[in-house]
DNA sequence: CTACGAGTTCAAGTGAAGTTGAGGTCAAGC
DNA sequence: GCTTGACCTCAACTTCACTTGAACTCGTAG
């Protein structure tokens, strides 16, 4: 397999040109070279996008993913780190199964209001101890994945 | 118990005053009225408070949490909101199983490289399948305690 | 040669969930 | 009567992960 363009990787890997560049920029991914201005990719490219959204689901920030990889491109994850993940993984699973069950339970549950009936509190006792190390959020569901886009609105405020 | 100030609220709560406040803004809460300058809340508030990190741990934006409330704040869930919710946290826990048992076997892994180990592949597999309901972000290392996103996915098209 | 389309850069915008800061108000204490 | 400290408002700023837009450059087709 030989070099690919953007629009190769982009169809390949399922992501859009722009984050691919915006990876790149933030090294996440590097371009082999160019062919006048055009990015060409080494096909191992692929590879190390398909590390990038796992990481980010088991909770590492793009900046911490970009870290995990060596300069020959291999992962470069301790065992300790490895573990660690893993437990911390545990962890938010063992709490997202205590609320999947109560609210698997709320839903067939008599009590007059979800409030009165001790299952649920007690998932919520659970579910709020998200505290220590693995507060977080778990990405909502795509309601409106990109639909209409207001065209463009005036000025905007805050930001850098 | 009487009402309170927002001081004793964000004491109970564990939250700051800048977020109550915030949260008051979005209508996730209300203050029951003022003294003065200052905000009075029933004690009713904390049971309020302790749905919305649950809400958000399950996956729900403020604002999807705020619409769960009825007017007279109680949870206004039906059923199948609750076993649609109870099934997408479980889609994600088995995908965060997925994970944590790879992470795990990748610590012990007796591999050259995280890569060659079939197991650690096959991890990655399920986890790259982050489209549909529960993609995210678990809140990484406790480097500092806030930030939280939630991605839009970018649905994936040609991939193969 | 010109047009086209796919690529490029760089700056700015978006949205979620807050936080921070400046300046203002108020009841209580000295 | 003045200061203090807790609270208030409102706007701006922050972080993360991208996306969008405008203006530009190529290589290729006609």
């Amino acid at each position: 397999m030989k070099d690919m363009d953007i629009a190769e990787v982009a169809q390949r890997s399922g992501l859009p040109a722009s984050t691919l560049r915006f990876y790149e920029e933030k090294g996440l991914i590097a371009s082999i070279g160019r062919r006048g201005l055009r990015r060409l990719f080494d096909p191992g490219v692929l590879e190390r996008l398909s590390l990038i959204a796992p990481g980010r689901t088991a909770g590492f920030t793009l900046e911490e993913v970009a870290g995990m990889f060596a300069a020959d491109g291999s992962l470069r994850l301790s065992r300790e780190q490895l573990s660690a993940k893993a437990d911390a993984l545990d962890r938010t699973i063992r709490r997202l199964g205590a609320m999947r069950n109560g609210l698997r339970h709320a839903a067939t549950c008599p009590a007059p209001s979800h409030m009165a009936c001790p299952t649920f509190r007690r998932m919520l006792r659970i579910a709020g101890a998200t505290q220590s190390s693995g507060a977080g959020r778990m990405a909502s569901v795509p309601k409106s994945t990109k639909g209409a886009r207001s065209p463009k609105k005036a000025f905007a405020k805050g930001n850098r």
